[in-house]
DNA sequence: CAATACCGGACAGATTCCGCCCGGATGAGG
DNA sequence: CCTCATCCGGGCGGAATCTGTCCGGTATTG
């Protein structure tokens, strides 16, 4: 940044973000002398904008706080980051309830944008292609997202309403320990008072969130993410599966993604279980890695994999 | 006034009231030079502030139209979707080139935000977690992004200077057809004149983009897609591989994305013709997707695929 | 009291700003 | 096409403002 102008207004960009700042945080923001900084604040007061400073420990400067904001302001790159992750977030089924959500956002936003630039991005959307699939969206009512995502963050218990996949309803007492994204579905992980143990919720079933009294503690080194996935995996397919992978915990792991199954390192290789709905699918994804492998269980998984062998022998002697 | 930044702001405030200005007229009020007068309205561009100049008779300068309106109104889920779809944008490596769009166009949203929803979403920013992977980005500058999407959208020809993978720098006239997004990478496809034939730009490749005189048409049924795909498939690998699938087209084009090969319909199925460096990684390929097929070349995978077979029944017979 | 954090004058050197000059491009109206 | 009015922006030398440094001082909290 060449100008004064443009750092002066820079501060006022970083106050109005909201909170403290004291001047040394703020030097290092904008890459000044904390007197500058001081000078900075002085020249916002003279232009009638009320930087209030606070001596003292824990003291710092902030924008009075019935300061009114002007209108939004756009740079070119803000406003084409905007759009596209509106773009982004309906193709990763990330949109909420009231579906239309990312258009009329989009709309709004274009009509505070100079005329030329709205131009230059409507025509980049109209131009660009984008190769990562679709997510059918299930979105969580924006209400229950935002509840659970307060009551995580500030460890407070909630009531849900939730319905099961088979259809049953019913109310339930959570801590969430947090939320996660994952394939187009939003997952709320925390223990649930009912069972006495950790549990799982898609958003999208449940019907009302209610912050209740009281507080609690996140378990040390909890990991929603792990939690969440590993719980996908433990579905109650038809069959249980047990392969001894010959390969090492890396290169499984960097193969098989977590939502598949469990990997155990053990002396000869990498143990994999899992839960799988049908054995012929689990004997060609255990081709498709290319590894040899041992069956432990069950024994039907082994009539299946000669079955893909008689295939493929065919296939390889066909023709001529 | 003592201070540039005043001046510039009282600028700000002068063509805020509406209707048009001379520079003369501006000068006089402000009582600057005519040229700094000039120089300050390049300024509050610099700063987002869409200033428009019209030359010629009954000329000056004025904001422009939209940006008199009212200030932004977002719903709670727009909100969310703006703010949900800025961190969709980043970890797809959607952003571009001046790194920080996405965090400061973010915190301009949260300030026209009522403080109460802007402190929800921050709690939901904070127990958030996603599984998708975190894309490294590969932004082109916002100005080619836009030139090159407004050329592509009006069937300009462009003038592009362009980095190779090598290092070797160029110019090239191109007709751009579209744009793809792939896999955190921004890629122009079009007509290269120098090469005279369709070729495709990675844009964080591209320095420059300048619009140049003329139309072109794009061929019809063009898909930009496809093209980048099949681009960047067309790698030379070290074999070429032409199999037939036992199944519909619609089903393999369901598990076979566009970047492994070419997919044709035939009588007795669909054949998929690709280039592979390993033709044990085929095997398992083939394997691995569950139809039957009939091998037309090489005649090595042939013996690949009884390998794998091999393998298999290894497998299926060992331990009990 | 100790630690933390804002305050602001003064000075020399650094950086940015400014008026002036001027050839050039643009656009409306005759 | 021409005329007139108006914006455009590089370059230059001098003027104005900015900046870091130094430092003694005030305010606030535990």
């Amino acid at each position: 940044m060449t100008r004064p102008t443009a750092r002066v207004l820079a501060l006022l960009e970083i106050l109005q973000a909201g909170g403290g700042f004291t001047v040394a945080d703020l030097a290092g923001r904008l890459g000044v002398d904390e007197r500058t900084v001081r000078r900075y604040a002085a020249h916002l007061a003279d232009l009638g904008i009320p930087v209030e400073a606070r001596r003292g420990r824990y003291g710092g400067y902030r924008l009075a706080p019935g300061y009114k904001l002007p209108p939004l302001m756009l740079t070119d790159e803000e406003a084409v980051a905007v759009v596209l992750g509106l773009v982004a977030a309906t193709r990763a089924g990330l949109v909420t309830a009231e579906g239309a959500a990312a258009e009329s956002a989009t709309a709004k936003i274009r009509r505070v944008l100079p005329a030329v630039l709205a131009r230059r991005i409507d025509s980049l959307l109209d131009t660009v292609d984008f190769t990562a699939p679709v997510r059918k969206p299930a979105p969580p009512g924006i209400e229950v997202l935002l509840v659970l995502a307060e009551a995580a963050r500030h460890q407070q218990p909630v009531s849900i309403t939730y319905t099961s996949w088979h259809g049953r309803a019913g109310e339930r007492q959570l801590d969430p320990y947090g939320l996660v994204f994952h394939a187009g579905r939003w997952y709320v992980t925390g223990h649930d008072h009912d069972r006495r143990a950790v549990r799982t919720f898609r958003l999208d079933r449940i019907g009302t969130a209610r912050p209740t009294q009281g507080r609690f503690d996140i378990p040390a080194g909890f990991d929603p993410t792990t939690q969440v996935l590993s719980g996908l995996a433990a579905v109650p397919y038809a069959h249980e599966m047990s392969v001894l992978l010959h390969t090492s915990l890396e290169q499984a792991q960097r193969r098989i993604p977590p939502s598949v199954g469990t990997l155990t390192e053990v002396p000869d290789g990498v143990r994999l279980t899992t839960r799988v709905e049908r054995l012929d699918g689990a004997a060609q994804m255990l081709a498709g890695l290319g590894w040899s492998f041992t069956i432990d269980r069950p024994d039907e998984l082994k009539n299946k994999v000669r079955a893909l062998a008689a295939r493929l022998l065919t296939a390889a002697n066909a023709g001529g």
